[in-house]
DNA sequence: AAAAATCTGTTGCTATTGCAACAAATATAT
DNA sequence: ATATATTTGTTGCAATAGCAACAGATTTTT
């Protein structure tokens, strides 16, 4: 496999071939896409940080999705979906690739080495979509919110290799990541630091059990 | 994109070809595999139902995912994980195709239109899997249990154009599938009940409301 | 450099949820 | 058909998490 900074050089290169790709700049605060009758539609967020955000019949935001270098997203990933309304927002300034789902599959007629790598591209953006789906959905599934934290710690901690991690968000953001309440989240790490379980600077925490 | 059935007959009828494929059947209550030390694994379930089951630190079981018909898992999509042991246990009688990360994406010696088409079905799955787990997502980081029930039915509901749906499973494993406590979980349908929203008649349960 | 916006930490109150335990109903195995 | 296992519904109690509101800190914008 190659280096994610590979994969970014790769898709940063592509113009309008014969996979019709398009590219298009944003800026922060602006709409990126809707989720809402483009089930055909691909993006790859080439630099930048987006978030997919969910307003519900109450008028409730949540923030569901958040995307940055490299993630693939689109409303072909998703559930068609009647009761809510998704937004993917840019919160700063994003370079996006679109690109339709149909033409991943559509033989190309030149046969060409770019359609063949590219699709190949996209697959193993998809794979590791996919993990990150996963490993949101491990945190989610954890029954309170210490537990959430000490396993997204965990992650972090195991990617890093080290006791020492920092938070690659706001703690507003991590709250929703988690889908917890903000200041619940707050208190629970204010006991984590109690009982002895971390320190916390700012955004740097150490793992002080084992 | 060619139908759920279609796709099910091409994979029941692959053996071993360039893609080392290999075939295994599971009787109910077998571990299927293990996510532990096989990054590069790659299973869909041919037929049958399986459970991906994590037991936490704490020994406690829950289950993480459910997997059925066409459904593709493997330790290649989760995260590298320390703290948790993962299973996936076949829940009926189970065939499993397995198969390696890394085959995917070699390219073909004798460039067969096999291995292209093989590897086209197992985008397509995959692709499918992603809907799924944003599915799952979009329920879980609802807020409370009234909201992920509701959304779970709506669900259901928009794909059978319907308005009186039938759970695919037990309400036990809903609960686990929404990641909440079954009994809670009941709690809240005899409410859903008493207050008029839905009626209910042992899985099947009808929508009152629009 | 000042002003505006966002993020963080805290806390009281309350609603929701999880847990435990049990009986009744269903489903499965022998 | 009978016995065994699993699922479902219910409830009291306790723990947890959500909500609201606010002040101080930090970051961003002008």
């Amino acid at each position: 496999m190659q280096s994610e900074e590979e994969i970014s050089n790769f898709l940063k290169s592509i113009e309008t071939r014969c996979y019709k790709t398009t590219k298009h700049s944003f800026l922060k605060g602006e709409t990126i896409t809707t989720y809402l009758e483009k089930r055909n539609q691909l993006c790859i967020l080439l630099n930048g940080e987006a978030d997919l955000i969910r307003y519900d019949f109450n008028g409730n935001k949540t923030i569901i999705g958040q995307f940055s270098n490299n993630s693939i997203f689109g409303e072909a990933l998703y559930p068609a979906n009647t009761n809510n309304e998704l937004f993917v927002l840019a919160k700063t300034n994003c370079e996006v690739l679109f690109f339709s789902y149909d033409n991943l599959w559509t033989k190309c007629r030149q046969n060409c080495s770019f359609h063949k790598e590219f699709s190949e591209q996209i697959n193993k953006l998809i794979i590791s979509q996919v993990v990150e789906l996963n490993t949101r959905i491990e945190l989610l599934t954890k029954k309170n919110i210490r537990d959430k934290l000490l396993s997204y710690f965990d992650i972090l901690s195991s990617k890093k290799l080290s006791k020492t991690i920092s938070i690659p968000f706001t703690f507003t953001d991590l709250a929703d990541y988690l889908s917890v309440d903000r200041s619940a989240m707050t208190r629970e790490l204010s006991h984590l630091i109690e009982e002895g379980f971390i320190e916390k600077k700012g955004k740097k925490i150490k793992l002080l059990y084992n």
